[in-house]
DNA sequence: TGTACATCAGTGAACGCGCGTTCACTGATGTAC
DNA sequence: TGTACATCAGTGAACGCGCGTTCACTGATGTAC
């Protein structure tokens, strides 16, 4: 029998779908919302089903996050992928990374939270953090030369995911452009502010 | 009889007394140890004392948040009068920023978290905010032109939040220098960017 | 100066709640023969 | 092809827990007379 399909008792891809059943929650109901007890009431079985795949609750919250890093990936690579002009590429890779969070404010908020624990605790998670990060890191060696490129790392990913939160958190108070446009000039400046020489 | 003076039975300042405990406890053992419960026995009163004091946990939380905002902006102010050069003070505001964020990261977080709800719902919180904001808004106006002004005051204080935010999770690989010289690297290369060409 | 009294900051016990987790179990699966 | 059986993903009831909050109360305070 495939995983994907279900009888009445075995379900078939209970795993899956208490990411699923939990993404949700997040999404609808944000972080107080997401407890093991309502995953599993969301996805339909009894509230000790989901400790047959997840060790315990925290595993869960890895896996969610596990898959918000992914779909952040992925979501980079495509614009990443409309041009070759670096200055441009991170440019839409900022935006991009800023978009997600604000599109997805709970799960962007659980990807960075200290419930997690240690990354260390969840190769899994970590591996798709640094993919994610990844993106980044190449589209600003292009721009910059090797002896500053932590810096600029550092710098840019900052910059982005700090106007994500306080974005999220309702700190910025918005100009008359609107959000998109604050975020276009936020990270077309601090682009441009790269290698002010090159 | 002063508030500050307590026989035994009334505190005398409790208020305070509450805000101490809880910020010590966020301090100590982090956000979830920081409840109500906890607070009041840290102070040394019954469970139900608080709610003389607080009309619920959210009230206690905003308090304990705005003392953050207040300190933060004290510590601004004190690097401010350093220097009346405005680069090196938006950079000095910068780090300061970074730097009260490491040594208070529950508090920090708190500061940051949905958890405390609007921040309309709390006036004294959000002038509290505004001032420590108002530092940095400042600093960027004596460096760019009123036409930008909104971008860089978002982009200024997005990359020391950002950088903040990512290494209190420790999200960044620290280079050889260590934390400091990261900071350092990162708000000077971030404030030589604005206006280039200044 | 002394006393009655209103005020209100405290107490202590209790409420209901939902949580994470454990446990002995049951029923569907797929394999060995 | 048919059957016994090991496996293990599910169930349902229960555990202890600490939380926020409420309530009727009590005892110290400071004021009016």
């Amino acid at each position: 029998m495939s995983p994907s399909q279900s009888t009445g008792y075995h379900h078939g891809n209970l795993r899956t779908a208490l990411i699923d059943a939990a993404t949700e929650l997040l999404g609808r109901e944000g972080n107080a919302a997401l407890t093991l007890r309502a995953a599993a009431r969301v996805a339909g079985v009894s509230q000790a089903a989901p400790y047959k795949h997840f060790s315990d609750k925290r595993a869960l919250l890895a896996a969610v996050a596990e898959r918000g890093y992914t779909e952040l990936h992925h979501r980079c690579e495509l614009v990443a992928g409309t041009t070759r002009e670096p200055h441009t590429r991170l440019q839409r890779l900022g935006e991009a990374y800023v978009r997600f969070a604000l599109e997805n404010p709970a799960l962007f908020r659980l990807m960075f939270s200290a419930e997690l624990g240690s990354m260390a605790d969840h190769p899994g998670l970590a591996a798709a953090a640094a993919r994610a990060h990844g993106l980044m890191e190449d589209a600003v060696r292009q721009l910059v030369p090797p002896s500053t490129l932590e810096t600029a790392c550092a710098g840019t990913w900052s910059v982005v995911h700090g106007l994500a939160c306080l974005l999220l958190e309702g700190r910025i108070r918005l100009p008359t452009g609107g959000e998109s446009q604050l975020i276009h000039q936020v990270t077309a400046s601090f682009v441009d502010g790269l290698m002010p020489d090159a």
